[in-house]
RNA sequence: GUGGAUGUAGCUCAGUGGUAGAGCCCCGGAUUGUGGCUCCGGUGGUCGUGGGUUCGAUCCCCAUCAUCCACCCCA
């Protein structure tokens, strides 16, 4: 079979990894997502919104050339006039473009936040999809580690609000400076290369790749030998441990829970000083809720002046995936309807939809739903049972004889009545307690 | 990219080498203008796709696509 011919036939899809968000799901979204700006806007984020696509070289530039993102996971293609594109494998690098591209960044600090798909060609897995969603968080032109604080503060306000506290654990790590880290890399390629035969497959290539993950594997053989590992902590300037000592005091003093973990090791390239991952064990393998850090050489690397700058993404499906789990979506976060219109015939249900329209501009809090499509009398009742609204409005000839509307409650034990249409809106507005 | 499991109705799933079934959903009726419960009836499937073996394949074999799980990677 041809290519063409396979294609034709078969049934159009969507693609791998890339997921429909379809009505029974878009509630948790928007619940999440409302939380989320509410949140930002009360630590005073402001939010900015970025392309899709970017040149290619900004993410290979940013996140590292040897990294897996940039060797094998990018969407890349060629623009028609030939320049390379990439479909935006993270946030963070679009962020700090924009920033610098529109001066947001000269003598000024910024408290940025975004959130938007990202593409990565991976295999997907629950909670890893090609494309998926972040919400990031970017500060820059601040050094301290005040503002380091503030950004677990802000992420532990929002598992609060949405009750995941408890079920999320911030681990925390400090990386030094990039010269410290670069050094204490050096010594660890060192450690490893004595220890070669005791390194899996994995582990050796990833020896010139991103050593320092080396110590983040799962391999149990390999554990005696990580344990005896030169320590990153050990390896810290003098400022860097400084300022993580600073975090840490900060932390408790808030009541923030953490691990240090000195393992923890991110995989993009422009990570310096402290970087931090909320994780949870309830979601499989793909754990990593929330995660970043302190990327301070990534605006001069990109061409911009010397800025220190601290960040983190959240993956939005894990989140809503543990939202899920863990049965935490208040019901209110899925809207019901208050009233539903219905008319006997067609000349009923023409005034059904006129009074829909009337009511909606009465009462704008209000949540109507008319009928259409026609039907038997019944099967307009059962579809307005079917769709959870608390009333339902009906009219008939008799309705239009005397002008008046019969409500039934949906959901009450209580007898159907007539109301005039006339001041129908302020009757209902005091039944539904609704304005 | 590697390994494993699974693809049958819109959904959740039975099933057999002789071209298919249940429950839920949907539609209609029992109830001339009244939902939820009950009863009766009905719509709906190229059994993921392509090829092979066979008189005959949804079932056996191969390939392919998709989903899920783990590795890897990471949010």
């Amino acid at each position: 079979m041809s290519k063409e011919q396979a294609l034709s036939d078969k049934k159009i899809q969507a693609i791998r990894g890339m997921n429909d968000l379809l009505p029974d799901q878009s509630p948790y979204w928007q619940y999440f997502e409302a939380q989320v700006q509410t949140l930002m806007q009360r630590y005073g984020y402001a939010e900015v919104r970025m392309p899709i696509v970017e040149q290619t070289a900004l993410f290979a530039r940013s996140i590292g050339e040897v990294t897996d993102i940039v060797e094998k996971e990018m969407y890349t293609f060629d623009d028609r006039n030939g320049d390379s594109l990439t479909l935006r494998p993270e946030g963070t690098a679009s962020c700090v473009r924009a920033a610098m591209q529109h001066g947001l960044l000269h003598n000024q600090t910024q408290r940025l936040w975004y959130q938007g798909p990202m593409f990565r060609h991976e295999r997907p897995q629950k909670g890893r999809y090609r494309q998926f969603h972040q919400v990031g968080v970017e500060t820059f032109g601040l050094e301290g580690p005040d503002i380091d604080a503030e950004l677990i503060l802000l992420s532990a306000r929002l598992w609060k609000q949405l009750g995941l506290l408890e079920h999320v654990t911030l681990e925390l790590n400090s990386l030094g400076s990039l010269e410290a880290r670069a050094a204490y890399r050096d010594t660890l390629v060192a450690y490893f290369e004595q220890h070669l035969d005791l390194l899996d497959e994995d582990s050796r290539r990833r020896l010139t790749s991103n050593p320092l993950r080396i110590l983040d594997s799962k391999n149990p053989d390999m554990a005696a030998m990580l344990d005896a590992a030169p320590q990153l902590m050990d390896h810290l300037d003098a400022e860097s441990r400084e300022h993580f000592e600073a975090l840490t005091a900060t932390l408790d003093a808030a009541g923030i829970g953490y691990v240090i973990n000195p393992r923890l090791v991110r995989g993009l390239d422009y990570y310096s000083r402290t970087v931090f991952e909320w994780t949870t064990s309830a979601l499989g393998s793909q754990g990593t809720v929330c995660a970043g850090g302190r990327y301070d050489g990534l605006v001069e690397q990109l061409g911009g002046k010397p800025t220190p700058a601290v960040g983190f993404a959240m993956g939005i499906e894990r989140l809503i995936l543990l939202l899920e789990t863990l049965d935490l979506v208040p019901d209110e976060a899925t809207p019901s309807l208050d009233l539903y219109l219905l008319g006997m015939d067609a000349a009923a249900s023409r005034e059904a939809l006129l009074l829909g329209e009337t009511l909606r501009e009465a009462l704008p809090a209000l949540r109507v739903q008319v009928h259409c499509g026609g039907g038997s009398f019944k099967s307009q009742i059962k579809k307005a049972d079917k769709s959870g609204a608390r009333l339902a409005l009906l009219l008939g000839e008799n309705e239009l004889a005397e002008g008046s509307v019969t409500v039934k409650f949906l959901r009450d034990e209580r007898e159907q009545c007539s109301l005039p249409r006339d001041g129908l809106a302020a009757a209902l507005s005091e039944l539904l307690n609704v304005a």
